[in-house]
DNA sequence: CTCTAGCTTAACATTAACGTCAAGGTTAAT
DNA sequence: ATTAACCTTGACGTTAATGTTAAGCTAGAG
């Protein structure tokens, strides 16, 4: 078994919070690091492995009030745009690109938010055969 | 045309937003009511549309660190039930329930963001047409 | 006309999720 | 043994997105 252990820069460097943020989790106990003697964290592949699925779920977080008004902004303009027909070739494409990037944001957080859903509806194939399984010898 | 308006309360009844988010929305530029002569708020089926497209956004947003560690928790304790594979029948058709919704909930923030998405699928395709239009009209 | 319910702005409070010091202990290389 | 580069725990600061309270207009029912 792999016993390797990491410091929280370490850490932070694969996962890309900052220490602050691991430390923040910790106190919200959602991570449980091991200490050294003199208190410092210590974290195994385990660790990281649960951080690398709370910085997923994160991720798929999906908008500020702040992006909600970029996006309908952008929204509106393409409309003015589509309905004055009309505007500069190079107007267009950057517009183009703005959505293209909004689409592929969109398909990423559909994507974290689906991995997510599919990690449940494994459990819920297994309980239900475990249920199915304790069902039966209740009966006996 | 309906010229029907409507007051902040009645709108917060349409949109399930408080008051006071509503009005702050409109700090932040993401609305803009008409108001009467002593300054009432009025708001039109359009301002009406648009509160529902940002509510739809805002529901969209995954996870808040709590929900994080209520899922990771649900994961957990369902891995716990099925390695161990026993439980009381009640016990795991809890879980079972508790896992659905759970799904439940996913699959509607998933909705949620691909209709944002196909909304700027629509764009997209219509602002490639337009391009394609205006760079043929350059060329010519 | 009056009263109540609803509207307004303003201002201060709160919660989540960190950022940013500060003061001091630890480790490891030189 | 010293020093630089880590680490620790506080504690206070900040931003977004509201909640709450206050003080004072307004609209509509009776």
């Amino acid at each position: 078994m792999s016993t390797k252990t990491y410091r929280i820069e370490e850490v932070s460097n694969i996962t890309g919070l900052t220490k602050r943020a691991i430390r923040y989790y910790e106190d919200l106990n959602l991570i449980s690091p091991q200490r050294t003697e003199s208190s410092y964290r210590l974290y195994t592949d385990e660790d990281i492995e649960k951080i690398k699925r709370i910085v997923s779920l994160k991720e798929s977080l999906a908008f500020s009030l702040a992006e909600i008004k970029q996006t309908l902004e952008l929204d509106q303009e393409v409309e003015n745009i589509l309905s004055a027909e009309m505007a500069e070739l190079a107007t267009l494409n950057n517009y183009i690109e703005m959505i293209k990037s909004q689409i592929k944001l969109i398909g990423e957080k559909v994507d974290k938010l689906k991995a997510t859903g599919e990690r449940f509806e494994d459990l819920l194939s297994r309980l239900s055969c475990l249920e199915e399984k304790v069902r039966k010898e209740d009966v006996r």
